[in-house]
DNA sequence: GTCTATACGGTGATAGAC
DNA sequence: GTCTATCACCGTATAGAC
């Protein structure tokens, strides 16, 4: 109210704010790609920036260093993640079993277990080390899954009138589960397509839940 | 004999080809510490040459090229973990399950799990794609590997009756649990120790093949 | 065999025109 | 906001003395 005076601005701040986050989207998309055919440490400002089709320069200017821009790219990855888990447990409905199958089967969704998705991972979990930042990151997004993963666990067991102090072991487990079989499916080495990566996941949850050995059936078939 | 002119020659043969593996694994040696503490983008040809306290030249003397060291730090990286299984392998005995507990257990053993180990390994990882040469010589060293398992596995499912198909997807569900569970102890995400990430997998064990609890029983009590 | 000195290209980041 | 031009630096690999 009380800046009501003037007129229309020529370029209101919405449009600029707009624009930026178009870049930016710009950008990272062309840090993934860049990645993908070069290699973390292959990809330079000079590789996004071509990649982009824009200059050198715009990159600095809105990410300041290169390292917060590949810090936003990992982000961006994580988030897809996630948006891709998430939604696959709002589709599964309330049963836990149904849910637990639900979050595993999302991460052999070809979104993020391609080849090119999984060499987004681990090129930038080779780097977590060196790179706190990386490091923070990963860890972050990782606790959201791990926790989702450890409640179905526990819903499942308690369902089954089964100890549920084993949950975290059990969510821990599963998740180790898909993330070697993503390290095969990376290397190209022993499980290499995701459908065979999925029914090794759930011949495993049958075993350790043998009550419900319908909703970890063999799929695809 | 069309060489027996001549005394003893100052330098013989034998000698060069020590003080050249020597001076290789002083390389090698100074180039895995400079990945620990720099990540592998950080290591270069002055880190290592500084680590091992040698000069740089001698560093590409003896490798040629840097890609050439790093990968030979690879392959000396794979050979302590191969040796470390099979020495395991060789003391379990002829019991299945206990070669397939041993093989297990040896992942874990602080040797090839370390933090400084497992960064290692996922720097090599996470370059791989970029880096035809490393993922070659993963490839190699991981079929070594599997291979050793699937056999084990196989042994187990005829002892118990089984049916054997499944060995190959066992062993890569198995490999892919304690790969995963490497992934989280590297990370610091989930399970962080050792010890904790052996039990994991036991647990899973023992679910796969409830015949035989107590071979994979929880460790350490 | 081992060293130092150096060539040469590419890196991230800056400066300043438009 | 976006560009080009440029800086200072560091990377690998080579040359050549010892």
């Amino acid at each position: 109210m009380s800046q009501d005076s003037g007129g229309v601005q020529p370029r209101p701040r919405k449009e600029r704010t707009e624009n930026a986050a178009r870049r930016r989207g710009q950008l990272i998309e062309a840090a993934l790609r860049s990645i993908i055919e070069n290699g973390l440490p292959g990809t330079t400002l000079a590789t996004v920036a071509r990649e982009a089709g824009l200059s050198q320069g715009v990159a600095v200017f809105y990410f300041q260093t290169k390292e917060g821009l590949l810090a936003a790219a990992l982000e961006r990855h994580y988030e897809r993640y996630e948006e891709n888990w998430r939604q696959a447990l709002d589709a599964a409905g309330d049963d836990p079993a149904e849910r637990l199958a639900a979050l595993v089967r999302a991460d052999f969704h070809p979104s993020v277990c391609s080849r090119e998705a999984q060499i987004v991972w681990h090129a930038f979990w080779g780097e977590a080390s060196s790179r706190p930042l990386f490091n923070r990151i990963a860890d972050r997004f990782d606790t959201h899954r791990s926790d989702a993963l450890e409640a179905a666990a526990a819903a499942l067991l308690a369902e089954l009138g089964r100890d549920t102090s084993e949950a975290r072991a059990l969510g821990a487990g599963i998740e180790g589960l898909t993330d070697g079989l993503w390290l095969q499916i990376y290397l190209a080495s022993g499980i290499t397509r995701p459908a065979e990566a999925l029914a090794v996941t759930f011949r495993f949850l049958r075993a350790l839940f043998p009550e419900r050995p319908a909703v970890f059936g063999a799929p695809g078939d």
